[in-house]
DNA sequence: TGTCTTGTTCGGCATTTCCGAACAGCGAGC
DNA sequence: GCTCGCTGTTCGGAAATGCCGAACAAGACA
């Protein structure tokens, strides 16, 4: 523990707090002594530091006894919580620690499947660990995830705009730009010059839909959407064929479509998700998406 | 911190676990040191520390930087509740060791009233602390606690087979054994006797009536019961004036009232409730219920 | 009164925490 | 490609803490 010339919080000693607790549970500092493997003078020394420490009476005599009072008692049983709570953290890190077999199930949205989840596959490295992959595009991949049809998801929190489940824990992969996309010659440079241009849009309601009307609003104009698709390929289809212009997540942009992107300056965050308390095997799927080759924010490359 | 040759069980160490959070939160080694008042060389090897105690990688390399694996930033979260609790257990405790006022209402059964919340207020020893007592027999009491129409019960928990509510903390006063309470010139030695005299109970689907009927039959014999009073002291003056025998709990027995008692090999708990995380003056009224000049598990006197 | 049990205090040794110095590696600017 | 500044790590040593055994104090029981 931090010692008194460098104390940088008051954090309660949780080897105290247990020393504590088991006198609840134990009756004596002698049988407390026995049960840690400790001495009754080290027992009854680090439960008199404790007391000094929260400025509290723990204990109290009984005759040739000792019992805790009733702010010892809450305080006991507050530390059988925490100490229960970390016992439980200490149980999931050695999970962590075995080796991962089995099958996960990855769900993401379209343009994550190949951006993403692939390379991360490919760099997982066990031999008895298998991901099957599925596309859910992020309002469907939460509630997937929250039934259990699926164990990891890559979403993005920019879409959902409901707070996080409690139980959810959220690791977060980077920034995915948003750009506009044009044919190949197209001579536009940004949003403004594309007010007579016809737009290929995400289905109505969709978060790139909103998204694209807003941006073409705030340039001064009201767009003119010729096609809807949410499958992003066709988009790109469309775009390449000169048919339409866009707005995509840069994500989204497969080079094998000749297209020309310029980003703007809007940025959606990319984010993985588990169900808290998940198997070790689930963690390492999702540690092998968090980790890349190299440290910037943008997940694109 | 336990050192290695008495290492009496795996927690985590605290100090650590919040270092690592302050990693997650301010991104850098040095950060943290500034931080926490330390050095980055000690944050440095702290974190070492806790990475071969937890025998999991926490930490990974990043260009000069280091930033959280998956792991790591699920410990960190871990950890980030854990310590929220702590800081608010160290709350709780300064709370307590402020000087105590305002007024308590205390809700106990009858037979508390006068043997336990009197003698317990009037050790008190706070002139800026009073309560008020409030007579509420154990069905009544817990529901009136939730509501926070009082603030401290003593009850039993005998009587109320629910589970206890989560956010209720309960102490032990101890056992109050049951008497077959008989007129003084009474010849009889335990209920097996009294079979064929007329018996007072409580009211119906009470805890004392229900225990009452139980003991009879068990004593082989359906008992013949001519008044039912939920008052203690009516039942006391029925016994005394040689119109029934009765079944009480100790703790209602009122020497004033020229019966006898024998102890029957029953017994029931008494407790005293407050809601979780209430303020330290309720906390103080609790433990002086609980201190009691000698330390046997009885509360008779 | 004597014996046994419980808890506490003391001095000293073993272990841990923390520091500053030195070092290694990375990224940005020229 | 080189230099500089930043980041993190390792090392040896000083300061602080944890723990022990011995001695002691107090309570309970026969």
């Amino acid at each position: 523990m931090p010692n008194k010339t460098t104390l940088h919080s008051m954090t309660l000693n949780p080897w105290r707090l247990r020393l504590l607790s088991q006198l609840d549970a134990l009756g004596t500092v002698r049988a407390v002594a026995q049960a840690a493997n400790l001495s009754a003078s080290s027992v009854s020394q680090q439960l008199a530091v404790l007391e000094s420490e929260t400025r509290t009476q723990l204990l109290e005599r009984t005759g040739r006894r000792v019992r805790l009072t009733s702010a010892g008692l809450i305080l006991a049983r507050r530390a059988r919580s925490i100490l229960d709570q970390m016992d439980a953290v200490e149980a999931e890190l050695r999970d962590l620690s075995q080796e991962p077999s089995g099958l996960i199930r990855l769900g993401g949205f379209q343009s994550s499947i190949h951006t993403l989840a692939v390379p991360a596959i490919q760099r997982l490295g066990h031999p008895h660990l298998h991901v099957e992959l599925v596309e859910l595009e992020p309002h469907a991949s939460m509630p997937a995830l929250l039934a259990g049809e699926v164990d990891v998801i890559i979403t993005t929190t920019d879409f959902v705009e409901l707070p996080v489940p409690q139980d959810i824990d959220v690791v977060p992969l980077g920034q995915d730009p948003i750009v506009l996309v044009t044919p190949p010659n197209h001579p536009a440079a940004d949003i403004g010059h594309c007010k007579d241009e016809p737009w290929a849009f995400d289905i109505p309601g969709s978060y790139m839909a909103n998204l694209a009307t807003r941006l073409c609003r705030q340039a001064g104009f009201e767009p003119r959407v010729v096609g809807r698709f949410s499958n992003y390929m066709l988009t790109l289809k469309h775009v390449e064929a000169g048919l339409a212009v866009a707005v995509l997540p840069a994500l989204a942009v497969d080079r094998r479509f000749d297209v020309v992107t310029k980003e703007l300056p809007v940025t959606r965050r990319i984010t993985a998700a588990v169900r808290r308390g998940s198997r070790a095997a689930i963690t390492v799927v999702l540690d092998a998406l968090h980790t890349r080759s190299q440290s910037d924010e943008r997940v694109t490359r």
